[in-house]
DNA sequence: TTTATATATCGTATTATTCGAATATAACGA
DNA sequence: TCGTTATATTCGAATAATACGATATATAAA
């Protein structure tokens, strides 16, 4: 009698790891997210500078992963800083893309 | 000069490491795999007596974990047994699920 | 106040995912 | 060959994700 290797009864155990995935799931979220394990904070227009993509569109996706809990924000005075929330995101980061120094 | 947090010129880089994700962020294909994990290999039947969903739904979320290198496949008759395939994805299950003794 | 700047949200067109029934294929045994 | 079982593919409808311009909000400074 050892548990199934599957089982029907807790497949909604896997909604929310699968949300997270999600949320990380398009390569200007993942470049995001991989950028604030560099740089531990930053703010909107620093992503946009650098990814040269329309304002809207950034913001769009910084929303989706603070809706994931993948990020969170802190205001300083106009600008909002945007930082890695999650642990395992973290992890799953260096599983991608390897292991790294990052910057102060 | 230290190289940018973030970088439009190697955005092109995320788009592999984001569809692996893609392929993983469905409940349905993470219970598969972390069940792979387990069970190191297992055939189509075996999943779909266990998560009790429609014949055609499990082999087109098949499908796609394999179009996207997650899983390979190993006919043995008339069944087929799928193996993960991608070391990324064990890393990634560990992080979302814990470490875990795998049976076999 | 007004103005400027940084960020968020809305509207909407386009594209992608999802599900499951129906159907097709592949391998085996009689 | 024919029938059976295991798996894959196709199709259409419903739903969700995406991009981006236009607009709204929040903060600060003049």
């Amino acid at each position: 009698m050892s548990i199934p290797a599957f089982d029907k009864q807790d497949l909604s155990q896997f909604d929310e790891p699968a949300e997270l995935l999600k949320a990380l799931s398009h390569p200007i979220r993942l470049c995001i997210v991989r950028g604030l394990m560099r740089k531990k904070k930053c703010n909107v227009s620093y992503m946009q500078e650098c990814l040269d993509i329309p304002q809207s569109t950034i913001s769009q996706h910084l929303q989706k992963l603070r809706g994931a809990g993948v990020v969170t924000t802190e205001r300083k005075g106009l600008e909002v800083n945007y930082i890695l929330a999650d642990q395992r995101v973290e992890a799953i980061v260096k599983a991608l893309f390897g292991e790294e120094e990052c910057e102060a």
